[in-house]
DNA sequence: AGTAATTACTTAAACGTTAAAGTAGATTTT
DNA sequence: AAAATCTACTTTAACGTTTAAGTAATTACT
């Protein structure tokens, strides 16, 4: 078996508790014998027991993550990883490890995520792309230890929110369009179990009716796939009367209706200015590039991370935590093209 | 406190151990006394705590995972995350955890990675976008756990290899251009300290020298990075000689390529025909689409358990696991375009 | 009927660590 | 010089589980 703490104690003639509060460095003990300690555990090729201490401890300084990235969901081309990323690089620096779950095993049909996680001693757990319809919503809500859900709000007493701040990010969209001249705005939406998909259908709505350009016919709903966008452009194209941009609410979809366009000739972007959201890798090298709204998705599991630490500290400073989304201009987008207020917008532009 | 095996054996009156072994369903427990051990488990809401047992069991069912997704590596868009699908399957799948550490942390500098397994007794680790030169590769070599890496061979008892089959991948690719009516084939590889290049490279080399066209000064070396091919393809496009088609490492390298050509106003793929190799979703996206080679890299996570996972068991039956590649036609390469054989070629394929 | 085997448990011990309480011996205080 | 304090340890116990060994009570065998 391994080298534990005793055999370095009866190595040096101490106790075993000597050698375990030399190691942790603890003030009741000479820097004599730490010195020895330290010296004979390298020598003997010692290594801790992380499973010993956190039995006898009750701290397993773990949190478990899912990431539930079915092919129907934005997440599953670029985001997922980037979340991932955050998480990682936050958890680590503060010495806790991230067990990952796969959501397609049928692990989940035997016990739920909150049982997964009990059983390992979690101390927290997050959750991507989770689905207002899930089984287990339920028991999240319940929750007995803290956890973060990115980009779905859940109500319940440890349960901390992360997302972008969509309504600022429909705003940023908005304005942008607006600003090139566009006043017959469509949008295509994300399905109807998304958390995101409300807010931002909610910001756009309140956003055109403020301005008194608000069409219902408008809003189209597609469900964050590829197909989707690309069918929901083409309902658009039947319209009499063609909105002059469309607002998308994910880049995946906005893929599907550039593909959409391209196919039935029109010229992109000066017949339809299209702007996305989400800001994946691909956006950059399709052409038109598209214009976006970037999350912050590496910034979003960093602060998954921090509300739950913070929780577990008793800290409990938010339970929100909304990340500014940018604007992000490439090639998707131009002013309006509408014969008198084209020209105008020209000239003032230049 | 949470509730233990104790808690369930007073409420019963029986001993701990009876419950422990009502509950794992040992054959020497009455089928009465399992009925209601499992009820009150139930009533009283009991979690097997799973560190005590990974404590008694010394079997702490972990696999250690570690992905190199640095920026200038090929995975960072795409296959890190297919890695990891196919890694939490099979693993979870198992019963084994998967825990996932951040490579730019500086608990590595503190740390090594064959240690950090080790304090959580991991029983087995992942490694991909493992680099020839990392300074941890010696105590990889020496490990006293089965090992997988994806991608890089490092030769060590416990250690699997889990790869494309690059041979034939690379075969794939040049028999298509070659179809095409290419002789005249440069390609952009990757950074020397990546094993998949050295593999590539050879593999070129081999076919084109067995049928005599084989031209040292096409061969250019990138370092995987979209810019490095771009920078290629400039030097290519210096070339007194032109080539009619260059195959690229990869495909992060190949959408520079693209670039460079498309600035200066080539027709692709008329002027020029590209191959990659992974099959990134960008891939799909841009203009023209990218031909490639693509990667089982769901498969490639899979194995990787696998092979750990039997060697855990004690079977050993390979420390090797190639994975099939395929032929990913889309529209970056044309027939060749140079006079006779342009027209001969049309011919015979019409 | 008496011994052997089986059933269904129990008790003791262990896994490697840490927290809490105890204890000699040295040092300081008064 | 006696009491109090401090230093540097040791001993005991615990964390929640499992394995191994033990033991009554029942059943089977000859």
């Amino acid at each position: 078996m391994s080298v534990t703490i005793k055999d370095v104690a009866e190595r040096l003639g101490v106790s075993a508790v000597a050698v375990s509060k030399a190691l942790n460095d603890r003030k009741d003990i000479s820097e004599k014998l730490k010195r020895k300690v330290r010296e004979t555990a390298r020598k003997l090729n010692y290594t801790p027991n992380s499973i010993a201490k956190r039995l006898v401890t009750n701290k397993s300084n773990t949190i478990g993550v899912f990431i539930f990235s079915r092919q129907e969901h934005t997440f599953s081309k670029d985001l997922g990883l980037q979340f991932l990323g955050g998480i990682l690089e936050e958890a680590n620096k503060n010495n806790y490890d991230i067990v990952i779950f796969s959501i397609d095993s049928d692990l989940l049909n035997k016990k739920s995520y909150i049982e997964l996680c009990k059983e390992r001693k979690a101390e927290g757990a997050i959750f991507t792309g989770l689905r207002l319809d899930d089984p287990h919503i339920g028991k999240i809500k319940n929750s007995t230890f803290p956890i973060s859900i990115i980009d779905t709000f859940i109500e319940g007493k440890n349960v901390n929110f992360v997302s972008t701040d969509n309504k600022l990010g429909v705003r940023l969209a908005l304005d942008y369009l607006w600003g090139l001249g566009h006043r017959r705005i469509a949008m295509i939406n994300g399905h109807r179990n998304a958390q995101v998909s409300r807010k931002r259908l909610n910001a756009y709505r309140d956003y055109l009716k403020e301005r008194e350009v608000y069409d219902e016919r408008l809003v189209f709903r597609g469900d964050f796939t590829e197909d989707s966008g690309y069918q929901c452009a083409k309902k658009i194209m039947r319209l009499k009367e063609l909105p002059t941009a469309i607002f998308v609410a994910s880049d995946l979809m906005a893929l599907g209706v550039i593909k959409a366009f391209k196919e039935s000739s029109f010229k992109l972007p000066e017949d339809m200015s299209i702007i996305g959201f989400d800001n994946i890798s691909i956006g950059e090298y399709i052409e038109p590039s598209l214009t976006t709204i970037g999350q912050d998705a590496v910034g979003m599991g960093k602060w998954s991370v921090r509300l739950i630490l913070n929780e577990i500290k008793g800290i409990r400073l938010q339970k929100k935590c909304l990340l500014k989304p940018k604007l992000i201009i490439r090639d998707s987008c131009s002013i309006v093209n509408d014969g008198k207020l084209h020209k105008q917008l020209k000239e003032r532009l230049e």
